[in-house]
RNA sequence: GGGCGUUUAGCUCAGCUGGUUCAGAGCAUCUGCCUUACAAGCAGAGGGUCGGCGGUUCGAAUCCGUCAACGCCCACCA
């Protein structure tokens, strides 16, 4: 059979997910096996694959894809999220570039655009993971907004509704002047800005010497709307202002002076501006002191009417000009450079206005308080845990939610107001028409009576409902699927959506099923680049994730993702991963040449090496097959990545097939050879979660194969008792065989050449053939004394000498000799002086003391054995 | 301003409740090899007073205190 030397991926990645594809491989349906259930976080319906999602579809596809293969009926659940905002800006943006203003068409009209957008454009992501070697069910593909997951959002507001736990009112939100839209108070980033703080002249009404009162502020540009000045009561320096009005500087407006403890006498002078329309806690003063408000702002950003001055001026343009006009004025008193925290908008990055307005809330306490217990105490376990830390905070600071979204694109509130004022609140429009009848007792109203409201419900509040709704538990709470598949089994996903999203699906969980969405969250780090900076559109830092499949085939990404990604921990990512990745494949791909290449020989007895081989390796797979159980146990997956990666490239390729290695050209007998095959075999196994493409191709072509069959559903193997002095004889094994081959190398002889081995001291003989062939050879005998001219090496207290005669350097050897005394007899002398402390004799415990006592009579055997090589040597 | 986390070889990290093989792994580096599976490879080697200081202990990378640097989260001081 002729291999090529080198893996091509391109060739067979397609070939395999296409045949796992046909024959419904990914699909699930609920049957007797234990279920094993992922729901995916669903990307952006209009999103394109970046590496995160690499990484957090990787790690999904190994656990999935694992469970598989432990038996379980493993179902992953794919599916997109219609996100408001990002989408409804996408649409606005591209009707702007035809020419079309939102503001000139209907909601339908709108609307219609926004699902043409969806089709074409929506869903890429998910073909994008294919490539990955996604295992998804893709028959369950789901959208947030699609009929079953709209229906099951709509019935949770009616039912939270009329829980009490939806209100609708007044108050001051987060505003996006961009978007125009409401925003929750996860959905605003505070960042550092380097900004000014202006000091302004507010002139005391009336004041025969003209004097003033100095406030200072960041945003002078919203003194149009101050509706007081506030100084501390108790502070003596601002007593002089009580009970005066002050003329608001530019505006004229006299406003009153009120005093409250909230002013900080320290900041500034002590006199701060009041302006209940444009900042929360002046907002909380105005509603203290009823102080009117003007709201001076359009919801665009720029000023209104009301404000007076600068009317149709942005916010930032106003602040530039009214610090020349101030000054011109001589209002300014001075500006100082400042450092503040300003809150952006996390979708459209513009800085958030704080605005007073009617929008729809959800209490939280209730929620909060039952999803905060099962985190704590483990009955949903975070990976890492430090991760419950951060969530309890928040869940015992938790504010009420924002729901409301002045926006198109997502779930319509199902609240209908009536012509005389209220609202119902209803799934369809035909119930709230029934319930407004009976509400007003007015049964001539038609539906055209009612108005719906015009808002959308934040995306969010969708997604909490994602792991019962994706089984249709909402709708329909008592069917087969949702009683299978939930709770959901791990969830993956990045811990900057743990508010958006972790944890409100745990709260909803539990209100709508009464139990845990998921058991286990495995939070990933960030994938930065090799620099340790985010990775970013604009930065230009983020490779094309397809390209690097291209590259690496989509094996060695998933490696090269894996190999630096503990969780919780950010993934400094470099392509060179990606090789290391690739460079792996390889080696599984030539050692299958190698043992595909041979010929078998029925007849031909089994070498006792390769017997040796067998039984060893046997034991060295049980017992990294126990190992990576329990590193998956603990989520750590890019361990139990590498304790595959050492096993089949060390073990397996470095130790175990050079020890059953035919010579060249001939064949191996059949023995060997079979549990070769099987070895071969388990090893693909257990490789096939990481790389699940190569692993694929050469499971197929390993043996022959029935159609349909394959590795994907292939179970990894019980495993006997590991004997570990077994294991340990072996690395005994290793060292000599390393010893040997560094006098090989130091000597220049070559492989070919056959040596002898004498042994000095206990020896294990039941390995003599593996060593014997390992190390080419002759002899390999015990004996009392050495022959004259040998290089020698210790291990643990035996020493092995190969007999070298003329090749021997005396000199170069006494030293080698020289240095390793020197060595071991300030190791002796370092547990002498242990072991002749009172101390450390009457408090240590006696297994350590015994320990120590065992070093030191080591020592002293390897010391003898040194000195008594130097002085064969000096003859 | 609070809270959490990190700091171990050039790089990325592992070292669980203090004590054999506790100073490790992979990559990178260096040396020698185109050896008949693989040079995207093979065989070897070097490299760290475990962030600083102090304490507990017979014994500290590991426990405690403190300082420093970095990172993340939260918070209404203009």
């Amino acid at each position: 059979m002729e291999i090529a030397s080198k893996y091509n991926p391109a060739e067979v990645e397609g070939k395999w997910y296409q045949y796992w594809l046909d024959n419904g491989l990914f699909k699930s349906k609920p049957d007797g096996r234990e279920p094993y259930t992922v729901v995916i976080p669903p990307p952006n319906v209009t999103g394109v694959l970046h590496m995160g999602h690499m990484l957090n579809n990787t790690i999904q596809d190994i656990l999935v894809r694992r469970a598989r293969m432990q038996g379980k009926n493993a179902c992953w659940v794919p599916g997109t999220d219609h996100a408001s905002i990002a989408t409804e800006a996408k649409v606005v943006n591209r009707l702007a570039q035809q020419g079309i203003k939102k503001t000139d068409l209907t909601r339908e009209e709108f609307l219609k655009h926004a699902w043409e957008w969806k089709e074409e454009h929506g869903g890429i992501i998910l073909k994008q993971l294919r490539k990955l070697g996604a295992s998804c069910d893709w028959d369950r593909t789901a959208f947030t907004m699609d009929e079953l997951r709209s229906e099951s959002v709509i019935k949770v507001f009616v039912d939270l509704y009329n829980k009490g736990l939806i209100y609708r009112g007044v108050r001051m939100v987060n505003w996006d002047p961009k978007a125009l839209t409401a925003l929750s108070d996860e959905e605003v980033i505070y960042k550092e800005e380097h900004s000014k703080l202006f000091y302004l002249r507010y002139k005391v009404e009336g004041d025969p010497e003209g004097r003033y009162a100095v406030v200072a502020t960041t945003r002078p540009e919203t003194i149009m709307g101050d509706t007081a000045m506030c100084i501390n009561p108790n502070d003596p320096k601002n007593t002089w202002l009580k009970g005066k009005k002050v003329i608001v500087p530019l505006v004229n407006r006299a406003i009153p002076v009120i005093e409250d403890d909230y002013v900080d006498i320290e900041f500034g002078t002590g006199c701060l501006k009041v302006t209940p329309a444009h900042d929360v806690n002046d907002y909380m003063l105005g509603e203290k002191y009823n102080l009117p408000s003007i709201d001076i702002f359009n919801d665009n950003g720029t000023i209104s009417e009301a404000g007076g001055l600068y009317v149709g001026m942005d916010r930032f343009d106003v602040r530039e000009q009214i610090e020349k006009d101030l000054a011109a004025a001589d209002l300014l008193e001075k500006v100082e450079a400042y450092e503040n925290k300003v809150g952006f908008s996390e979708r459209t990055h513009v800085a958030i206005e704080p605005k007073l307005s009617m929008q729809w809330f959800l209490k939280m306490e209730h929620l909060a308080q039952i999803a905060l217990e099962p985190v704590m105490k483990d009955d949903i376990k975070f990976y890492p845990p430090k991760f419950k830390n951060t969530y309890r905070h928040w869940m015992e600071n938790i504010k009420d939610w924002c729901i409301s979204r002045q926006l198109w694109w997502g779930h319509r509130i199902p609240a209908y107001f009536l012509p005389e004022g209220g609202y119902v609140v209803a799934e369809t429009a035909e119930k709230a028409l029934e319930m407004a009848k009976e509400k007003t007792g007015n049964t001539a109203l038609t539906m055209a009576d009612l108005r719906q409201d015009e808002d959308v419900l934040d995306t969010w509040f969708s997604s909490w409902l994602w792991p019962v709704s994706l089984f249709n538990g909402i709708n329909d709470p008592d069917n087969e699927e949702i009683n299978y598949y939930y709770p959901t089994s791990d969830l993956v996903t990045g811990p900057d959506i743990i508010f958006f999203w972790v944890a409100r699906m745990i709260m909803a969980g539990y209100e709508y099923r009464g139990n845990m969405p998921f058991k286990n969250v495995y939070f990933t780090g960030i994938v930065r680049d090799k620099l340790g900076r985010k990775m970013s559109k604009s930065l230009g830092n983020s490779p094309d994730p397809l390209e690097l499949i291209e590259k690496y085939g989509a094996d060695g990404v998933r490696m090269g993702l894996m190999m630096a990604a503990p969780a919780g921990n950010d993934i400094p990512f470099d392509d060179a991963l990606c090789e290391q990745g690739r460079n792996f494949n390889n080696k599984i791909w030539n050692a299958f040449r190698l043992i595909k290449g041979w010929e078998v020989d029925g007849t031909i007895a089994q070498p006792e090496a390769s017997a040796t081989a067998v039984k060893w390796f046997k034991m060295q797979l049980d017992k990294t097959i126990a190992e990576m159980d329990d590193l998956f146990g603990k989520y750590r997956l890019s361990e139990a990545m590498t304790a595959v990666y050492k096993l089949f490239w060390d073990e397996f390729s470095s130790w175990y097939l050079e020890m059953i290695k035919p010579g060249y050209q001939q064949p191996v007998d059949k023995s060997t050879y079979l549990s070769t095959l099987g070895f071969f075999d388990v090893l693909l196994r257990l490789l096939h979660p990481f790389m699940p493409f190569i692993t694929e191709e050469l499971w197929q072509a390993l043996e022959p194969r029935k159609e349909g069959e394959s590795l994907m559903v292939a179970l990894i193997p019980e495993v006997d008792p590991v004997d570990n002095s077994y294991l340990e004889g072996f690395e005994i094994v290793k060292e000599i065989v390393g010893g040997v081959r560094t006098i090989r190398l130091q000597k220049n002889i070559p492989n070919k050449e056959t040596l002898e081995l004498q042994v000095l001291g206990e020896h294990d003989d039941s390995f003599n053939a593996v060593i014997s062939k390992m190390c080419n050879l002759s002899s390999l005998n015990k004996t009392e004394e050495k022959a004259a001219g040998s290089a020698s090496f210790l291990v643990r207290t035996t020493e092995y000498a190969v007999p070298l005669g003329s090749m021997i350097n005396v000199e170069e050897e006494l030293a080698k000799l020289q240095e390793e005394l020197k060595y071991q007899q300030g190791f002796l002398a370092s547990v002498l002086k242990k072991l002749s402390n009172e101390n450390f004799v009457s408090k240590a415990p006696a297994k350590v003391i015994e320990m120590e006592c065992k070093k030191q009579a080591d020592a002293e055997s390897k010391i003898k054995s040194i000195e008594e090589s130097m002085a064969a040597l000096k003859k």
